[in-house]
DNA sequence: CGTTACGTACACAGGTTGGTGTATTTAAGC
DNA sequence: GCTTAAATACACCAACCTGTGTACGTAACG
């Protein structure tokens, strides 16, 4: 166990440099968005000479789409997953935000970069698509009558959650989910009824 | 009327350089965003000199800015004042965008700008405050229990729906718009009940 | 006419950007 | 010790950006 880590090659030197650079791209990326950060200055943060970090990406576009790739199976941890929880509170857990929370970086990666034909806008819009897929799955399992439109609308709701916070800098997730929960029994007979 | 317009000294030449200005922001922030479109290339469109588009603006940011505020006026035209409409069918008026759309630039430009402190900010925040307090007052005229509340919420959808149109490239309106009946048939007590 | 004020054309400063070239250092494996 | 490969430091490039300085043109007024 003398090397620490394995890379593609075999050695691994400073314990991950593409760890340290996509680890400060997530950081600065999110704090200042992607067009303020220059490679320089990730460099410096990541401790990796400008050279090495064109060695491990190709261009900064690159790097992008590979940052945007990184959040797929961070973001929404462990909300569906939760087995402790019926389906209904499954979606409504998806509103519950903390606050600080990751606030969603797809969309000002769509509006940063301003090109749908990016890789990364690409990864985008599949990320929603699939936040709007395990909604609607959900939803089907928690008996809605039209999951499909169910899982839609709730996408919306966080969309139209983040892109609000990200304006008026007050949370607006917590009227979100108070549009969720009244879309909810809409959608669901309850047994009650 | 030799003179065709009086500006702020008294003369005029090519017709409104500021107006050309302001048209060709109006375009090319639009198609290509903020930060993606210099001053010489929006010069060029405009058919001004750099030099008389720094007299006119002291700065891009100024620009910007004034670029913003421009939209007060013409977003949502004519849909708070159209008295042939019920307050209620105003609401749901709000979200027929015909697709071509404006797609509100006040997100875009909050993203693009990155920079709370930054006038053009402030015009985002003012405007979405507005129309949130003028679906609020529409909201209170049909009879909402909380008008406050729905308010917000609707605001909320329209964001939502700017937002995953940015993403997506597919119109999210209709789904907003079917939830927004959903929660004004909800918040506002029938007749009929 | 001359004055005045706006507009133009064009170069250029000063800075930042993404990206490379080069020579050097460090560590691992034989 | 020698080789090999990755990482480094550092200078550098070409392109682009916002913004300015300068000299000239041109229209409306007296």
């Amino acid at each position: 166990m003398t090397e620490l880590e394995k890379g593609p090659q075999g050695r691994r030197r400073g314990r991950g440099a593409r760890e340290r650079i996509l680890s400060a791209s997530q950081q600065l990326f999110r704090e200042q968005g992607i067009n303020r950060t220059g490679m320089d200055q990730l460099c410096a943060v990541a401790q990796v000479s400008k050279r090495t970090a064109y060695q491990h990406f190709t261009s900064k576009d690159e790097l992008v789409a590979e940052y945007l790739r990184r959040f797929d199976p961070d973001v929404m941890p462990g909300v569906f997953d939760r087995t402790d929880l019926t389906p209904r509170e499954r979606l409504l857990a998806a509103f519950e935000i903390p606050a600080s929370a990751p606030l969603c970086p797809y969309i000002a990666a769509a509006v940063e970069l301003h090109d749908p034909q990016h890789p990364a806008s690409q990864y985008a819009r599949d990320y929603k698509i699939a936040i709007a897929a395990r909604l609607t799955e959900t939803a089907r399992e928690a008996g809605a009558i039209n999951p499909e439109q169910l899982g839609e609308q709730l996408a919306l709701l966080l969309d139209g959650a983040a892109a609000r916070t990200r304006v008026l800098n007050s949370a607006s997730f917590p009227t979100a989910a108070a549009i969720a929960a009244v879309l909810i029994d809409n959608a669901i007979p309850t047994a009650s009824e």
